[in-house]
DNA sequence: ACGCCGGCGTAC
DNA sequence: GACGTACGCCGGCGTA
């Protein structure tokens, strides 16, 4: 490492980055603050990462710059700064200050130019200097000592690297800007010429001037008009281009030497502005700093507290009202598992491990006070303990993993992340390849579990006052919260499959399997795995020779779609072997195979996991097996649902809502032609058919209301005309014709989807009916794709969200009034918009009841939410 | 041998 | 560029 680094930061850029980054959020005053958080975090992010020796801070001036009078377009083409912005400036000016940062601000002069003249004239005292900025411009003072750092990337550029990134090297860099331009200082190049164009003439001819003098022997119409018409801009662009480097910067080199602590004064600024994570940061570094004090050198050090482990005092425990718990078991499988050891933490950089006996004893003690609060990072492991031991919890519960996943939802919220964002990392990672760090792999799981216990202690708090400012809380605390109790028994209770059905099943669809195989090979020159797309892709494009439709990134596409269309041309009978095949492949290997595998040993049943905290919109999700995706939609996938069966004595009763999405939607948008249709009961697809192709309800083909419920479909998704197209294997033009007459006649579907983005615009997130937040900071991008995507997901969280919370007040009212009542019958599965429960046969009756008025009546719309039950002795017969 | 990624296909 | 939310299989490729 350099002895002697200077780094030069282009705040401006930090500011504007850490502005967009982060949603808008406020000081307890209600002044925004989200820039200055963002660029905190951001400089201590710097300082700890590259550890310099020197800072300098380069700001722009409030007025303009000389090269506003060189040129009066000059970054014309510049909004002004967002209202929510502008007082955060001077917020960040005070920021630097109580920092004591060395930052330099020169009238008439851009932060680029004060970087240029540090970089020229204070380069032979330091031993490396970084510039911390996103400007290519910059990139021309790249050298021996001097190298660019985009914090974004992480990512260092000297030389070479502006080569690779450019085609052009550092000297380089203010004539290819000359001739290509800058969008967004609105410098305007020379017309004609693109960033290859540039590289290419400045690698033949080394500079601009050089190549204006050979001018004339240019060839090409864009070329000689660029150097004809455009030279003048080119000029223009150069000297805006050009940064000056003999600017008085108004300190010396030595000035720009700091040595960073967070003094009392930095503390209160930021208490201040409400910020609480960030102090824990700078109250951990002011801790080592102290430690550091004792002994040796000190060094900038964000990372995690060390956590003291201490010896287990049963009066702490006793006095404390909250409870940081971590819980290490001896097995993965719930029906195996014994405790092999806890950690609890009920104070800062504190942490106790218990093993052995006295673990499961003080486990019990504590999940038995009910004037506790004992935070955890898995709440559903616990529970599984409690119903194996049949113990019930009376302390609250918070889980952390699940409260981060309410307030932010998308993001990461595994442990090792929330010790990272909320007090600076120090999760140990237990990586089975690497030798211990200790030889005992007990003292491996002491370590993290102490780490996990102290996280769940201390982040409790951040994230309960999150939830709270987000008005989230009702979300956390009476429907995620109030369901993992629900998902933990469904789990533990499992399915029961017929195994003997499935390994039948399993050899029935090898044979056919083989088959194709046998036939595809006949027809080709030598054995091709058609489980690979790369070998069926030189199969069927260059051994047979078929027309290359699609092309994905890595070679020929081979999908559905693809094999169909090649399937119906006639040319050759492989795509439809292969299209068999992986059908049958993917029965073969995905369930028929693979469920039979995963039964357990001691209930004898499949145990799937529901996740409570992935899907974004507030779904949950299955893995292990995956249950929610089981076939329904082909003959042949649908018969392995004939596998999955109630166990003796008892009965597969199913409750699935109708069209919930679209029922949503209707009294979402209030739209007459859908509520009335959904109040009828009328099939509203048909009835879609009829207003999109203008013929009346009784004359829709089946055809016709397929393609209308794709419409219906598409609308939710964001779908585009390409997309329905594609589906349908219909013209664009039809497709589009169809959505306009859609939008016609539901009118205001129309208005209400465009709502939506317009809402989430304002707002950054999108919300569901009881309250369900989705944050989307990429409906801000700048970039079309990315903020069209943020557009449709605007559109569809709210209603895949509020179908998701529906079902899950459902599903927790529906437990509560079989536990009241005291049934033997067990709700077992959640596939979206249907709860599957094995019930007592003496209870079908009952239990009909209480679905039905349980999923009814969840909430009032504007439309009724239409059940629909069957009841089955496997899966398959639930009609 | 293992892990990651791309392509593909299943569900709602 | 073009349809939202998931999970999981397989092959292929890079690293060990």
């Amino acid at each position: 490492m350099a002895k002697n680094r200077l780094i030069i930061v282009d705040i401006s850029s930090f500011i504007f980055r850490a502005f967009y980054a982060i949603r808008v959020l406020h000081s307890p005053e209600g002044v925004p603050v989200n820039a200055v958080h963002g660029v905190l975090s951001m400089l201590l992010k710097l300082l700890s990462k590259y550890q310099p020796s020197h800072i300098l801070l380069a700001r722009d001036t409030k007025g303009g710059s000389f090269r506003n009078e060189l040129y009066d377009q000059y970054k014309a083409n510049r909004s002004a700064p967002p209202e929510e912005l502008v007082p955060q400036f001077d917020l960040i000016k005070q920021l630097i200050d109580h920092m004591g940062l060395p930052s330099s601000t020169v009238e008439g002069f851009e932060a680029d130019d004060l970087i240029g003249s540090a970089c020229v004239q204070w380069k032979s005292e330091f031993d490396e200097i970084l510039i911390a900025s996103g400007d290519k411009d910059l990139m021309q003072f790249i050298g021996d000592n001097v190298k660019m750092l985009d914090t974004m990337k992480d990512k260092i550029y000297d030389r070479d690297g502006v080569f690779e990134k450019m085609g052009v090297y550092p000297e380089q860099i203010v004539d290819y800007l000359s001739m290509v331009g800058d969008a967004s200082d609105n410098i305007p190049g020379m017309k004609g010429i693109g960033a290859k164009g540039a590289a290419k003439l400045l690698a033949e001819h080394g500079t601009l001037d050089q190549c204006i003098e050979i001018k004339d022997t240019l060839k090409g119409k864009k070329l000689t008009t660029a150097f004809g018409e455009y030279l003048e801009d080119g000029l223009l662009s150069k000297s805006l281009i050009e940064i000056k480097t003999d600017v008085d910067l108004g300190l010396s080199a030595k000035d720009s030497g700091f040595s960073f602590y967070p003094e009392d004064s930095l503390i209160e600024f930021l208490r201040g502005l409400g910020f609480k994570s960030a102090l824990v940061k700078l109250e951990d570094m002011k801790f080592a700093h102290h430690q550091a004090d004792q002994g040796g050198e000190f060094s900038v050090n964000t990372d995690g507290p060390s956590i003291a482990s201490k010896e287990y005092d049963e009066s702490q425990v006793k006095e404390a009202s909250l409870i940081g718990l971590d819980i290490q078991y001896t097995s993965q499988n719930p029906y195996e598992f014994e405790i092999f050891s806890i950690a609890i933490s009920t104070k800062k950089n504190e942490a106790t491990f218990i093993s052995g006996e006295q673990s499961h004893k003080v486990l019990l003690d504590i999940i038995d006070r009910s004037d506790l609060t004992i935070s955890v990072s898995d709440y559903k492991s616990l529970l599984y303990f409690c119903i194996k031991n049949k113990t019930q919890i009376k302390a609250n519960i918070f889980d952390i993993v699940q409260a981060q996943f309410v307030a932010n939802a998308g993001e990461k919220n595994n442990v090792e992340f929330l010790s990272d964002k909320f007090l600076g990392s120090g999760i140990p990672v237990y990586d089975k390849k690497k030798p211990l760090a200790s030889d005992n792999e007990e003292e491996v799981v002491r370590e993290i579990s102490l780490a996990r216990a102290h996280t769940a202690f201390r982040v409790k708090e951040f994230l309960y006052e999150e939830l709270e400012r987000k008005e989230l809380l009702p979300i956390f605390e009476k429907l995620d919260n109030q369901l993992t109790p629900i998902l933990a028994r469904m789990e533990f209770e499992g399915v029961h499959i017929n195994s003997a059905f499935f390994s039948d099943y399993e050899k029935e669809l090898q044979e056919k399997l083989d088959g194709l195989q046998a036939k595809v090979d006949a027809l080709s020159m030598e054995p091709v795995n058609l489980n690979s797309p790369k070998q069926v892709g030189a199969l069927l494009f260059e051994e047979l020779g078929l027309p290359v439709g699609k092309k994905t990134k890595t070679g020929y596409s081979t999908d559905s779609s693809v094999l169909e269309d090649l399937a119906s041309k006639g040319l050759s009978e492989v795509p439809g072997l292969i299209l068999e095949y992986r059908e049958v492949g993917k029965l073969l290997s995905t369930y028929v195979k693979a469920i039979p595998e995963l039964v357990n040993s001691v209930s004898g049943r499949i145990h799937t996991h529901f996740n409570q905290n992935i899907a974004a919109t507030g779904r949950l999700s299955s893995n292990h097996p995956n249950l929610q995706n089981i076939p329904i939609r082909s003959e042949m996938g649908r018969r392995i649902r004939k596998g999955f069966i109630a166990g003796p004595g008892k009965i597969l009763l199913a409750a699935d809502y109708s069209q919930v999405e679209l029922r949503l939607l209707a009294h979402f948008s209030k739209d007459k032609t859908m509520i009335s249709a959904f109040k009828n009961g009328i099939d509203i697809h048909r009835r879609t058919a009829s207003e999109i192709m203008g013929v009346p309800v009784e004359d829709v083909s089946s055809n016709d209301r397929s393609k209308a419920k794709a419409v219906n479909f598409g609308l939710m998704y964001g779908q585009s005309s390409f997309g329905l197209a594609a589906a349908l294997k219909i013209s664009r033009k039809e497709a589009k014709e169809y959505i306009t007459n859609y939008f016609e006649r539901f009118s205001s579907v129309k208005g209400y989807l465009d709502e939506l983005k317009e809402e989430c615009e304002r707002t950054g997130f999108s919300k569901t009916l009881l309250g369900r937040k989705r944050y989307l900071p990429d409906i801000h991008s700048t970039n079309r794709t990315v903020k069209a995507n943020a557009e449709r997901v605007a559109i569809n969280s709210p209603i895949q969200g509020t179908a998701a919370d529906i079902i899950k007040q459902a599903m927790i009212d529906i437990q509560k009034v079989m536990d009241d009542k005291n049934l033997k019958s067990k709700m077992i599965l959640q596939v979206h918009d249907e709860l599957i429960f094995e019930v007592v046969e003496s209870e079908l009756e009952e239990m009909k009841v209480i679905l039905r008025n349980g999923m009814e009546n969840v909430v009032d719309l504007s439309v009724p939410l239409d059940v629909d039950m069957g009841v089955g002795v496997n899966w398959f017969d639930l009609k």
